[in-house]
DNA sequence: ATTATTGTACTAAGTGGTTAATACAATAAT
DNA sequence: ATTATTGTATTAACCACTTAGTACAATAAT
């Protein structure tokens, strides 16, 4: 797994959001054995302590269980992911269209723009 | 002008952002007068050293110009604002897709949701 | 000339996030 | 039984952001 950190908000909330959005997008599978938290802090080159935080937060809304020592595990609670999956969905895109309105975008003209992104990304 | 400020993020970086999409969406007029900082400040709610910050950085980029004493304006350059609003747009669109496809939507699933929920709130 | 308003600068204190270093408890592996 | 690995907890130090309080310089308004 590969990180992406910067300063401009909490290291924490950014581990917490990506590993998130790894388990979101099925590259942790349900019930998959995670690093221990030493390693993952190693990869990401950051405090244990603050990958534990990261951990911690994710254990308390469920998507993570812990077996003591044998360490911590995805949840395999496929219908939990679906679900915050659709939600994440959801939320990135009203935040995005909130975010083009205060520019003074419509959302038909932030639709068209979108498509025109899109199509002459495409073409890369 | 309405603020909305969390402590997610440092306050100054909101209140830059806040500024720049009120000049972008043409809420603030090339050359229009600023309210103080000492008035600016009161009005968010924020100590006048932040919203100096904000201001300064506003000023930096050339966005605003400062008379001594005479106060701040925005300023007349629309082409500037012209310009930061199209790049503005294109950063948040290219970060949205960025964002969905790290929760493992490709562009065009992405394109779907996003017509979707742009209709079920037309229907408000 | 005087006054009020403007931007600007400075110091001190408080808070939250991060790192560092260390230690402990539980248990899987041997 | 012993060892190694796991998660967890604690303490101290550092830094950026924020607030508070105060002061100064320049100039528009009177």
């Amino acid at each position: 797994m590969k990180w992406e950190l910067n300063s401009d908000r909490p290291v924490y909330v950014q581990l917490i959001e990506q590993i998130q959005a790894e388990i979101i997008s099925g590259n942790y599978k349900p019930g998959d054995k995670l690093p221990s938290v030493r390693d993952l802090a190693a990869e990401a080159t950051v405090n244990p302590n603050t990958m534990q935080k990261a951990l911690s937060e994710l254990e308390r809304i469920g998507l993570l269980l812990t077996n003591r020592t044998s360490g911590r595990y995805i949840t395999s609670d496929e219908q939990m992911i679906k679900k915050l999956k659709a939600e994440s969905a959801k939320n990135q895109i009203l935040e995005f269209i909130d975010k083009m309105h205060q520019l003074g975008f419509e959302p038909e003209e932030t639709l068209n723009l979108f498509i025109e992104i899109v199509k002459s990304h495409k073409q890369d």
